[in-house]
DNA sequence: GCGATCAGTT
DNA sequence: CACAACTGATCGC
């Protein structure tokens, strides 16, 4: 992994030139300052303490998120230890937790050294020097919300915008709604329409243009009310001139709507940031990934460890209807349930839907949103009838047993069994990866459940092959890659200078697995 | 009633 | 247990 990045051989301003949030670096920072190289380079030699990044020049860079996920936060684990020390109170179950930082923002303690909850909080980044607020000798565990007034500080502050939001030499976010207007940022980027990803996006949004996918901004506005004038909607595979950079968006293939964000600044740099997706050869093959280097890759590193395997999304949905159809000839009354979120899915039960010629059925809000998409093979099939159809669309939170069951009751005789998907990509192991046969359903009298390993995310080997091609996977496309290849064993694809994981960040033991899976995959360059 | 935040669920 | 993504409760305005 070159350390001697892009900056050397880039004539531009470059990474070099920000601070340590991506932005342009103004010259108070001292950490800025004994900075010699990139933006990425300091995420890396950050290790497990990204205390690093932080620098004095953004005081908001200092504060807590405390409404965010673990994927969400960076944060230094000896810092945090010796807090828990000094204030002598339990860790978390989870590796992380936060570590001392302007309590600014805090609405408590509890929340100011990222102890509150023994749960997916992850940790905060570790600047070592607490912030005179905590070395009061206040009782933490008494102390809720209404703490930081009483201690004099201003309330409401708005979250810091994590640097992994940022994307450097440029104006521009991704996926940054709930830190209310970002500094330096006059583009703020969606990926797709998943809520932790345009979480804070609503019909007050005032801070800047927000580009998308055309699909995503339509449900931008339909679901959050947001003003139009704010949504710029962007077509696939079409480049777009936004503030001086070319913008192009490409099908990630994670949900409706969903979009890989490539750009090309004027300087030469390229950078990539996947959204959420999941990787495909049709995906390596695009013009734009296959010319040239990337310089940055944002990653979805959702399930970057060797652990998570998962067959094809397509040999999934052949198990789906073999297993359907099984089931309906066994008992024709059966009613065939998949569940689902907002969007994501869709092809599940489109394939149930096209093989057992039913129409499918779901509530009105959801079929709102998928008529919203303007699929007609989708929207053809779409029923308001709920006893017309025996394949019904329901949240995937209400698929178990407990509710079924009264669901099934709802349905007054119509149905007597129930046959239920609950597709998620957590639902792997060992034995499923290659044999979806395997799968055993969980099934309680009427009521049958099959977890199915059908997932929206890359698996790991999917993440692996999309930064580093097999060189089987290319014989097919170009000879003198072969030969390339004859003297490389392996070459690379995207070959990114670097690559910043957007998911699992919040823990210091899976960011350095990360790295490490990062440095093999880049090692031959 | 609305939005922000936090807690809990699958 | 994983995990992303959601759902519900509570609080403040």
């Amino acid at each position: 992994m070159a350390t001697a990045d892009g900056d050397a051989d880039c004539p531009h301003p470059s990474t070099a030139d920000l601070d340590d949030n991506g932005f342009p670096a103004e010259p108070s920072s001292p950490v800025a300052a004994a900075s010699s190289s990139g933006f990425a380079d300091d995420f890396y030699r950050s290790g497990t303490d990204w205390s690093s990044l932080r620098g004095t020049s953004s005081p908001r860079a200092l504060e807590r998120e405390p409404g965010t996920k673990a994927k969400e936060r960076g944060g230094g684990s000896l810092v945090q230890s010796s807090l828990f020390q000094a204030w002598g109170i339990e860790r978390p179950r989870r590796e992380g937790g936060g570590a001392g930082d302007s309590s600014l923002v805090q609405r408590s303690l509890f929340q100011a050294w990222g102890i509150v909850r023994p749960r997916k909080e992850g940790v905060s980044s570790g600047d070592s020097s607490p912030s005179p607020s905590h070395s009061g000798s206040w009782s933490a565990r008494k102390r809720r919300r209404g703490g930081i007034e009483e201690a004099g500080v201003a309330a409401k502050k708005p979250l810091a915008c994590p640097f992994y939001k940022k994307i450097p030499g440029t104006p521009f976010t991704v996926d940054a709604f709930r830190y209310g207007e970002v500094e330096g940022c006059s583009a703020y980027f969606l990926s797709h329409f998943h809520h932790d990803h345009y979480g804070g996006l609503t019909k007050k949004w005032c801070h800047g243009p927000i580009y998308c996918s055309v699909l995503t901004a339509r449900l931008v506005k339909m679901c959050l009310s947001v003003n139009s004038d704010y949504i710029c909607p962007l077509k696939l595979d079409t480049e777009y001139d936004i503030e001086g950079a070319k913008v192009t968006l490409l099908e990630a293939n994670h949900c409706p709507g969903a979009a890989l964000i490539h750009f090309q600044l004027s300087g030469g740099k390229t950078y990539l940031h996947t959204g959420d997706f999941r990787a495909s050869k049709s995906m390596q093959l695009h013009p734009l990934l296959q010319r040239g280097r990337i310089n940055l890759l944002y990653l979805d590193t959702t399930y970057c460890n060797p652990k998570y395997k998962f067959p094809s999304q397509e040999d999934v949905i052949d198990f789906v209807v073999r297993t359907a159809q099984i089931y309906l000839k066994k008992q024709p009354k059966t009613l065939i349930v998949v569940g689902a979120y907002s969007i994501g899915k869709e092809n599940v039960y489109l394939a149930i839907s096209q093989a057992l010629e039913v129409p499918i059925y779901t509530d009105a809000s959801r079929r709102r949103i998928l008529h919203s998409f303007g699929w007609s093979n989708l929207s053809e099939r779409i029923s308001s009838c709920n006893q017309s159809s025996p394949l019904h669309v329901l949240p995937i939170g209400s698929v178990n047993h407990e509710n079924l069951k009264k669901y099934l009751e709802t349905l007054n005789q119509r149905f007597l069994a129930v046959l239920a998907f609950r597709p998620t990509g957590w639902t792997f192991s060992e034995a499923t990866g290659k044999h979806l046969d395997l799968i055993k359903p969980s099934s309680n009298g009427s009521i049958t459940i099959y977890g199915v390993p059908y997932s929206e995310h890359s698996s790991f080997t999917e993440l692996r092959d999309f930064v580093m091609v097999n060189p089987q996977i290319l014989h097919c496309c170009d000879i003198i890659w072969i030969l390339t290849i004859g003297q490389c064993s392996h070459w690379q694809f995207l070959r990114p200078q670097k690559i910043i994981p957007t998911v699992n960040v919040g823990n210091a033991t899976s960011r350095d697995k990360m790295q490490a899976h990062f440095r093999e995959w880049l090692k031959c360059l």
